[in-house]
DNA sequence: TCGATCACG
DNA sequence: ACGTACGTGATCGAC
């Protein structure tokens, strides 16, 4: 059974230049683009196995569909030459492929698909076609899936005409009169102005083609006629532009060339070797360089240590002396709470060896030398996650101490956004020996299972391995990015603080959630009863379906939002319906009580540790990517405060010693404070100064009004203002949130610009550096790639540039809170205070307290947080403290 | 396993 | 014209 695949070259590698961070060779070479799509046909060939296979491109500058409209994608930008220069490499390597590429001048490369796909609908074989381009959609039928890159090239989402209908509700052929009334920005396609999707999608709905759009213009209403009217050419040209041409004059036996039959090994890896692909060299396995070849050859493809398992016969001598050379540790936990989580093993490199200890070994009689060492603070720690090996170790009674470098930590500085941390991963993006996946070695879910001690300590030993080959590439990196010092000052010395307040935990008093939860029962079960009253039926309020069923099919309310599954029965949907209805207020309230009761009573006691008494939730420090933590198991990072309700949980939170207090300090404004500091705006800097209240002052100068004309409705609205200032503002956002008009929303926005001049420049900067540099900073050089900043898909592009805007100013909060965490943890130790730091929720620190030190605490804890960096702006911290966490407020 | 919802800063 | 506010985690129901 025959198989092909076309792929529009040009759009796949636009696609993988714009989704890639900018990496070239050592001869200067851009290589992103390339590698992109690589990996995107090394991903098509193992999951299609296609018997024919194609890249088309597009050749020339002029084709055909210039004749006629000459400005045919002329407002498009101009290759970046960072690009171009891939063109010729991509070209090239698809040769070592044994890949077939086309381009005939004056044909696109959409066409020359088209016109394949057309002899694969006539010879009733299958296609698959790959782009980036929703044009495409126009091809799909029976025998032809369209595959449309997502999230630059790295998904594939797949449509056949049954999921086009779903999705749009048209055939693929009408996907073309879309675009002929839409129009296309990118392409330079009119369209008619004023239509949008959402239009042309109802249009076509109604009347099915353009043409008949057209002929009936009387239908439509008001404006919208006027303009359909008067663009008529405009879109019967847009629908010829956008219609791919299917005829090109291709031979029937040219499609023999398409046959695919795999690639020569050798001649790819010459290929990736040019291009410095060690990784994929790694990956397919292919031959290393014959003697006298390239540099980088000279890596091991395959390891070269020599495996010792640590077994109850082993000589005690002989480890101890391991020991004393030990460059790196690997620590194998298995489950995600490390609070809770098994401890498996451990390996370390010392010299040519690679030592394994099973969890046997490591907690029986012979594993008392390495115990010992891994308390030695004097004894350095090369690892990977130690934090979290800290705590399980701990609670396996195994004391650690003296982390001098955690790879884990280290690939979140250099790429926070990277949701795939693991040691497989990273020793195939750096291009050292491939380390097996720990689903390959353990299975996962129900089938985990520890498997026999020699593959273990094989496992361990090449994680252990990586580690050694991955230190000195990160330590470079770091060198190289100024993120050394953050690494080192700030985010290593900061794991070892939050393992001491995790394992540290915080009381929490059962009795005040059981009472609660009996309270909350009672009144749930209240609701639920007048809620089924109301509906005249029983059903489960929980389920959106069945309540949006209830809400919108039986009882009649006007539906407001969809999602994709069904009806939007959100908070913002059901506030609107509340006139409406009686019931809807019940259910909002249902859904508060609900809530609290499973996540907050009951989730919280199941989390009450049987033996201390406490919670010990588990910070971690690599997951969120402007540089803040992130709280799990339970997160206390969520715990109510809104609502007077929810709020009681946290009565629950006590002291654990009696007589001692619950102190909670907090930045006041830290954000806007940043913003003053990174904008350089004298008028916000100024306000600081004065120490006003920040939202008042900004009603006063966007309203240009005297203080006491400031109404508590200018107030909240300020305070929108600049909550959407942080957030990287934009009118539709602003207009959600205030539940006013879009013009309004900009006109605010506007005159907060006008009045905050510096914020303007400090946005409009921000953009431009992100896009010149691909990456934005914090204060403390925290750096965030956003290679969708030069999207051109709108939605991708304006959020790259709202977080532009938001990234450095919440991350350098995170920073200096963390800062403040160092500094706090040091002045406890040095003054020989009791008092505990317990918990970080982003801008407040929260510790306990025992009475003679209270005073002391009170004026030292918003000392040491304001005094955390030195800003031109005053930082300034609250303080309150009570018996337990609600009275500290 | 995923999406919807909602808790926090 | 386009269509969203920034960053997280836990729970539930549906698939």
């Amino acid at each position: 059974m025959e198989k092909w695949i076309l792929i529009d070259g040009n759009s796949i590698a636009y696609r993988a230049f714009f989704a890639m961070p900018p990496l070239t060779n050592s001869a200067g070479l851009h290589t992103n683009a390339v590698y992109g799509f690589t990996n995107m046909l090394l991903k098509l060939l193992e999951e299609e196995k296609p018997t024919h296979m194609l890249v088309a491109f597009d050749a020339g500058k002029v084709t055909f569909r210039h004749e006629g409209y000459e400005d045919y994608k002329g407002g498009r930008q101009k290759t970046p030459p960072e690009l171009s220069e891939q063109f010729p490499v991509l070209k090239e390597l698809l040769q070592s492929f044994g890949i077939a590429q086309f381009e005939l001048s004056g044909y696109e490369a959409d066409d020359i698909i088209g016109t394949l796909t057309k002899m694969a609908d006539e010879k009733q074989v299958q296609a698959v076609v790959v782009s980036g381009d929703k044009d495409m959609l126009q091809l799909a039928s029976d025998h032809v899936t369209i595959a449309l890159t997502r999230k630059g090239v790295s998904e594939i989402e797949r449509y056949n005409p049954a999921e086009i209908h779903e999705k749009y509700g048209l055939t693929p052929n009408q996907i073309i009169d879309l675009k002929g009334l839409m129009g296309d920005t990118s392409d330079n396609i009119p369209g008619i102005p004023g239509v949008g999707e959402k239009t042309a999608l109802k249009m076509l709905h109604e009347f099915g083609s353009v043409e008949n759009v057209l002929a009936n213009t009387d239908s439509l209403k008001g404006k919208m006629k006027e303009k359909v009217e008067t663009h008529k050419e405009d879109a019967i040209m847009s629908k010829k532009l956008a219609t791919i041409f299917r005829e090109v004059p291709i031979e029937e036996g040219k499609v023999d060339e398409l046959a695919y039959n795999g690639y020569d090994k050798s001649q790819l890896a010459d290929s990736f070797r040019k291009l410095e692909f060690k990784s994929l060299i790694e990956r397919l396995d292919l031959p290393e360089a014959g003697a006298g070849a390239t540099r980088e050859a000279a890596v091991p493809a395959e390891a070269n240590y020599e495996l010792v398992i640590v077994d109850d016969a082993f000589s005690a001598d002989e480890l101890t002396e391991a020991l004393a050379g030990v460059d790196c540790v690997y620590i194998e936990t298995a489950g995600d709470n490390p609070h809770q989580a098994q401890l498996l093993g451990l390996a370390f490199t010392s010299s040519e060896k690679v030592y394994s200890l099973s969890y046997e070994a490591l907690t029986g009689t012979v594993g008392a030398p390495v115990r010992a060492w891994l308390a030695d603070e004097d004894a350095p720690k090369q690892g990977y996650d130690l934090h979290k090996a800290e705590l399980t170790l701990f609670w396996h009674g195994i004391e650690y101490r003296g982390t001098s470098f955690d790879v884990m930590l280290a690939a979140y500085l250099l790429d926070p956004t990277n949701t795939d941390q693991t040691l497989a991963f990273l020793a195939g993006k750096y291009g050292v020996p491939a380390v097996a996946s720990d689903e390959s070695v353990y299975g996962k879910g129900a089938k985990f299972k520890v498997p026999d001690v020699e593959v273990l300590a094989r496992h361990l030993a090449q994680k252990a391995d990586g580690l050694k080959r991955l230190i000195p590439l990160q330590y470079e990196e770091l060198e190289r990015t100024g993120m050394s010092k953050l690494y080192f000052e700030l985010e290593q010395p900061l794991s070892v603080v939050l393992a001491g307040m995790e394992k540290q935990g915080i009381k929490v008093n059962p009795d005040v959630l059981v009472d609660l939860g009996k309270e909350l029962e009672t009144n749930i079960e209240r609701y639920k009863s007048d809620i089924y009253t109301h509906a005249g039926m029983e059903f489960n309020i929980g389920s959106p379906k069945q309540l949006g069923e209830v809400l919108f099919e039986k009882l009649g309310l006007p539906a407001k939002k969809k999602t994709k599954t069904g009806y939007s029965t959100d908070a913002a949907v059901l506030e609107e319906l509340e006139p409406y209805h009686e019931i809807v207020r019940l259910i909002l309230h249902y859904r508060q009580l609900t809530k609290l009761q499973s996540t907050y009573v009951e989730g919280l006691l199941k989390e009450i540790n049987k033996d201390t008494g406490k919670v010990h939730t588990y910070y971690r420090q690599t997951i969120a990517a402007t540089g803040r933590l992130s709280s799990q198991f339970p997160n206390l990072q969520n715990i109510p405060i809104r609502m007077e309700e929810g709020r009681r949980i946290r009565k629950a939170f006590v002291p654990s010693e009696p007589g001692w207090y619950i102190l909670a300090a907090d930045y006041s404004q830290i954000e806007l404070r940043v913003l003053a500091q990174i904008s350089g705006d004298e008028r916000l800097k100024e306000a600081f100064i004065e120490d006003m209240d920040i939202h008042t002052k900004t009603a006063m100068d966007v309203f240009g009004v005297e203080a006491d004309q400031v109404d508590a409705n200018m107030r909240r609205q300020a305070k929108a203002v600049n909550f959407g200032i942080v957030y990287g503002i934009s009118d539709f956002g602003l207009s959600n949130n205030l539940g006013i008009g879009r013009k309004e929303a900009a006109r605010f926005i506007e005159q907060y610009f006008e009045v905050f001049q510096g914020v303007r420049g400090y946005m409009d900067n921000i953009v431009m550096q992100a896009r010149r540099d691909g990456y934005v900073t914090t204060l403390l050089e925290r750096r965030r790639y956003l290679p969708e900043i030069k999207a051109s898909n709108f939605n991708l592009r304006s959020f790259a540039e709202r977080t532009a805007m938001n990234t450095p100013i919440q991350g350098t909060a995170a920073d200096i809170i963390k800062l403040a965490m160092v500094k706090m943890d040091e002045t406890l130790r040095e003054r020989g205070l009791k008092s505990r730091m317990l918990l970080q929720v982003h801008d407040e620190l929260v510790f306990e307290v025992p009475d003679d030190e209270l005073e002391t605490m009170k004026t030292l804890v918003p000392e040491v947080m304001a005094g955390a960096l030195q800003l031109n702006v005053p930082l300034k911290a609250d303080v309150n403290f009570g018996v337990d966490w609600y009275e500290a407020k």
